[in-house]
DNA sequence: GTTATAATACTTGTATACAAGTATACTAGA
DNA sequence: TCTAGTATACTTGTATACAAGTATTATAAC
């Protein structure tokens, strides 16, 4: 595994990670990017000598891949199981499940603070996209998404996302980053569809809500096959050169 | 902190556990319980002389406690957290959730096997009751659940699950231990419940699952006062001698 | 008594060492 | 050629050591 040490999550969003949180946001990344493949076996030493640390901080993040469904660790070694279409489809269930939570619990609380945090996301989504930067564009997703969720203050739905968050965040910044280049109108229609739920949560609207929120899933679900062949490419590129 | 080892997590449900798992189940089942207050600022250093066991395993504990919303990890020591009131109903708004999602695939596939299984769990439940087994008790209850969950293979409902059980199990354990010694009366209504469970899967009938569901959840929540109270002083007859 | 500085005792995160167990490969015997 | 047993190289889990940083305390100066 002597590959280019090129890192696939952004650096900048680890100035102040430890040597452990570095190895957990890599190694997600190079598992739903497919640069390393389902199936793979990895092993703590083998881990270690490739990021140049101890096993203390591989352990760690093995532990916490593995409570995200990302690894499965068994008696000699950890099994990748990565992202497949299905795991993808389930990971839009929760999100569904929980976002429609918490709006039922929106629609009982004042939104005007919730709503102006939203619009300033959205206004920084669009900045992102003008000059097509697409993991500055994630990161603003993602928050939004985060920041409705903490709207309602619930420990444990807070709990779920955050279980849920560092696979989404890393699956919507690869996907992004593909489509930035050559699909920009996906960008306007993400947009629009973060409109349409800013505008669901200040009219109290459960059916533009849902809308939105299918529309949001119907988004990235239709286009994963497509996205899937060009980010495996895209990895792919990286390793192939002596393996 | 010099007290009684007297542990609280039933010692033979960690027959092949690792020394790290011990410790998370234990201290688990410390904080629910009330014998290390909320508030509190866990050491690894001093967890580790208490266990007797190295910093490893106190640090993988102290990991999975605050994935679970049981503690929370700051610069300098653990705060712990707990489970109040608002914390219990969390838990079982997410569970709501949760199973509702599941009944709505069970109504789309076939339940035989599922039912079969249900039903030899409420089977053990029953001799659990005869003989007063809290412990059992509470393993095959939780288990029932589980059962049902897993049923419909849904690996980020499982992954949810996974990080609500332990929290959850470490509840009912207390709490049926409590229960089980003056409330003979409410393990009945229990099993009630839990048939209406079953039958609400066999018919496939939403207003039912969704009563017996309530149900369940309004049996918890009502006690949940006294309950704290003898909990409470349950626990504090361990420490009380020196501290 | 109050404040500034220095010493000390803690904290976390990481590296390393070791023990016990498990898979793999290899050798000896038929 | 196949099998039995042994050696070897892995594996995990735990203990320990160390570095860098942070809080606390004590001491000294005013």
């Amino acid at each position: 595994m002597t590959e280019l040490n090129e890192f696939l999550y952004p650096s900048k969003w680890l100035s102040k990670a430890s040597a452990g949180d570095r190895v957990t946001y890599e190694l997600r990344m190079r598992i739903i990017s497919g640069q390393i493949e389902s199936g793979t076996i990895l092993s703590e030493n083998k881990l270690a000598i490739d990021f140049a640390v101890s096993r203390s901080p591989i352990r760690e993040a093995l532990k916490i891949l593995a409570s995200e469904n990302m690894i499965r660790l068994e008696r000699m070694g950890a099994v990748v199981i990565g992202l497949s279409e299905k795991e993808i489809e389930e990971i839009y269930d929760v999100r569904l499940l929980i976002e429609s939570f918490v709006f039922e619990r929106l629609v009982r609380i004042d939104t005007n603070e919730l709503i102006k945090e939203l619009s300033k996301i959205l206004e920084m989504m669009k900045v992102a996209i003008k000059y097509s930067d697409a993991d500055e564009f994630s990161y603003q997703d993602v928050l939004f998404h985060e920041t409705i969720i903490r709207a309602v203050n619930h420990s444990y739905i807070l709990m779920i996302w955050n279980n849920l968050k560092p696979v989404m965040e890393s699956f919507i910044l690869l996907s992004m980053r593909v489509r930035i280049k050559e699909k920009v109108e996906d960008f306007t229609r993400i947009i629009n569809n973060h409109e349409l739920y800013i505008e669901a949560i200040r009219t109290k609207d459960r059916d533009l809500m849902s809308k939105s929120l299918h529309e949001n899933f119907d988004d990235v679900q239709g286009k994963v096959e497509d996205l899937w062949i060009s980010q495996q490419m895209l990895s792919k590129g990286v390793v192939q050169q002596n393996d």
